[in-house]
RNA sequence: UGGGGAGUCGCCAAGUUGGUUAAGGCACCGGAUUUUGAUUCCGGCAUUCGAGGGUUCGAGUCCUUCCUCCCCAGCCA
């Protein structure tokens, strides 16, 4: 087989990473013509990388065949790529679930190539930010014939709650991701560590690793040091381990007050990494937890439990963003040591730390999210304007949009900012080979077809037919009639035409009126508008020209540059639409010290009465359309109703002509 | 002024151990097609890699000096 890809593949020799099982005569005729892209094979999809190599990219279920563009590489799948090189993870064993290094020892090799984590703390909404995070850990599983851990990082009780949890399994899955892989569930939780978090602990006392330190949380600061002197040591520092794991226990029973003892880490309080100057470890909170309820009175901080929880789930590529670079000596100091005791099996877990998500235009700090929400500047954690997932759900993103974003963006170790219209871009690219076309008037004129007896008949109609979609006929056709009064959009007729509009115009210096064509109806000649009193425009009169209705001979027989789109008048539907635009007006509304309400945008949200083609009454929620020349919308998943639809613009189409 | 990171086209981002023409995407600009000024399709788009020195036959890649930006002094994560 890799002989008849090597034949095939002319340049170089080919190397089958990942060798599922491989439908060969489809993957060869893949091969020969879609070099460069994805393809796609039943029961799989693989990916032809370059002329040496080849990623599955789907899970077994997964029967589409389409072609996708290869991920650009970066630091972490080059990591990672060196690693299954060098087998680096080849000798993991995996117990079946979390656990020490005897409980894994005790299992299998490891089936999983690589694992890798997605762990959140459930203590708010998940955000575009962590969309990236998820498309990351789960993406390079997936990639790698790897499996990615749902984990919930709950060590801090007093900020965490199951309705975070269940919203943020809900965010997970819907953007395409499931932690059942190999038959397996793996959904986590540090909190369920907690048993061997402590074992751990203990055992670093005991080696006199780390010590219970009795100074209060404003003595350790003041002696803590700063950026440029080194701190100075505890007077308990040298206190005997038999002591510290006397107090550590009695910590546990309960048996001290919140804040009157901690148990540090014991390293070095002159290093210039102020990480390493003795953190606290495991602090005293009376609390209810989420999860484990009263059963401890003492919890972990994040710079210990979070790499045994990556060491306890045989994570090997940890990836996290760059604030906690300066964790990582921590993070391999505590493993290392934990190893030494035989509690962790080797090879370790590595962290790597990517620069996070910025986006212009909007704010991912949960402290200023909940602002928004609570002082009500938006409807809620789901308002459309929201960078939450859930908001952006609502908005009518769509997970592949998400995806391809994380794509787009990359991942690298550079600070960054992503311009707000390249989120935009990355929905229009995958909305607009599958949302169905439909017509709208969003601010609506009304036309009046004068010569429509004639040309058409008294009291008649005439019927249309559409394409659902100009490129899938197989999404088949819509139907309506055109009426001799329906509404236009106000911006396609112009009393004194701009240079080069191509739309309605009345007769200008002796020229007749402009023609444009009725999309899918006729083309009609603007003869003039009626006004009322004020000098309004209130409707727009054209005479239809005969023999152009669309899908009849000779219906080009007249050449028009526009096209406009138009509603019945009595047979269209009267729908709330609610035009959305960026919350702030500041690309960086947090910037500089800046009060971000002040770059609130006071019209990030428009609601109007839009006229709808009919069919459009039959719309369920989140069903998703392109208003033709308009943009794409959504049937708002909370309170469009069938019959009664109400549609949110989710992005607006290009617009070259640019008014 | 300690430590840790980063600086390659307007925005992202590839660039193995230095090797000759600096990937790709987005955006943009042309042109073609189009009953969406959309889509699609073709073509264009860095003599230059934060700046200056140096090593070398050859440097984005090595050495050196400098500049700019980000992160770290929670009993948060």
């Amino acid at each position: 087989m890799q002989a008849e890809l090597a034949e095939l593949c002319l340049p170089t020799q080919v190397e089958v990473l990942q060798f599922l099982q491989i439908d060969t005569a489809s993957a060869l005729l893949a091969l020969a013509t879609q070099q460069n892209l994805a393809f796609g094979v039943t029961g799989y999809n693989y990916r032809f990388e370059s002329p040496n190599r080849i990623h599955a990219v789907t899970a077994p279920n997964d029967t589409k065949t389409h072609a996708t563009p290869v991920p650009t590489a970066n630091f972490l799948r080059n990591a990672i790529e060196r690693d299954l090189e060098a087998q680096t993870y080849a000798s993991r064993h995996w117990g079946g679930g979390p656990g020490d290094a005897a409980h894994h020892a005790a299992g299998p090799l490891d089936v999983a190539r690589i694992r890798t984590r997605f762990p959140p703390e459930p203590n708010g909404y998940l955000h575009i930010g962590h969309a990236k995070s998820i498309c990351l850990n789960f993406g390079l599983a997936r990639d790698y014939g790897g499996v990615c851990h749902m984990r919930f990082d709950d060590t801090n009780p007093e900020k965490e709650e199951q309705e975070y949890v269940d919203s943020i399994l809900d965010s997970v899955r819907w953007l395409g991701f499931d932690w059942v892989q190999n038959g397996e569930n793996h959904l986590f939780y540090a909190s369920n560590y907690f048993d061997l978090m402590y074992r751990a602990a203990e055992a670093l006392i005991e080696r006199d690793h780390a010590y219970i330190d009795e100074q209060t949380a404003e003595a350790m600061r003041a002696t803590r040091g700063t950026l440029t002197e080194p701190g100075t040591d505890s007077p308990w520092r040298d206190r005997p381990v038999q002591e510290s794991l006397r107090l550590f226990r009695e910590m546990r029973d309960g048996n001290h007050a919140e804040g009157s003892m901690i148990l540090r880490a014991k390293i070095d309080m002159a290093s210039p990494n102020i990480n390493l100057r003795d953190p606290a470890i495991y602090r005293i909170r009376f609390a209810e937890h989420h999860n484990t309820g009263n059963t401890w009175c003492i919890y972990p901080m994040y710079t210990f439990a979070h790499p045994i929880e990556d060491a306890l789930e045989q994570i090997t590529h940890s990836i996290c963003t760059l604030e906690f670079e300066d964790q990582r000596p921590f993070y391999d100091w505590l493993l290392a040591r934990l190893a030494e005791c035989g509690l962790l099996a080797h090879p370790l877990p590595h962290q790597y730390e990517f620069a996070r998500l910025n986006l212009t235009y909007i704010i991912t700090s949960k402290r200023k999210l909940k602002q928004l929400v609570d002082e009500k500047h938006v409807d809620g954690w789901n308002d459309p304007r929201m960078p939450t997932i859930v908001g952006m759900r609502r908005r009518g993103y769509t997970p592949e949009s998400l995806q391809l974003l994380a794509e787009r963006t990359g991942a690298s170790k550079s600070n960054s900012w992503i311009d707000y219209s390249v989120l935009e871009g990355c929905l229009r690219e995958d909305l607009e080979g599958k949302a169905p076309r439909a017509m709208a008037a969003l601010d609506p004129l009304l036309l009046k077809l004068t010569n429509w007896d004639e040309v058409v008949g008294a009291g008649k109609v005439e019927p249309c037919v559409a394409p659902a979609h100009p490129h899938h006929p197989e999404f088949g056709e819509r139907q309506f009639n055109l009426t001799p009064e329906i509404w236009i959009e106000r911006e396609d007729f112009e009393e004194v035409p701009p240079k080069g509009f191509r739309r309605l115009f009345p007769p200008q210096d002796g020229k007749p009126g402009n023609m444009a064509r009725l999309k899918y109806g006729y083309v009609i000649e603007c003869t003039g508008c009626e006004k009322d009193s004020n000098g309004h425009v209130v409707a727009v009169l054209a005479r239809i020209v005969p023999d152009t209705k669309s899908g009849t001979p000779g219906a080009d027989s007249v050449k028009v540059k526009g096209v406009i789109t138009w509603v019945s008048e009595s047979e269209g539907v009267a729908a709330e639409v609610r035009l959305y635009d960026r919350l702030f007006t500041e690309p960086q509304p947090d910037a500089g010290g800046r009060d971000f309400l002040e770059a609130l945008n006071p019209n990030s949200r428009r609601i109007i009465t839009a006229w709808l083609e009919p069919g459009l009454a039959a719309a369920r929620a989140d069903d998703k359309f392109q208003f033709e020349r308009h943009g794409y919308f959504v049937a708002d998943r909370v309170d469009s109703q069938l019959g009664k639809p109400v549609f949110n613009l989710a992005v607006g189409l290009k617009d070259s002509w640019a008014k």
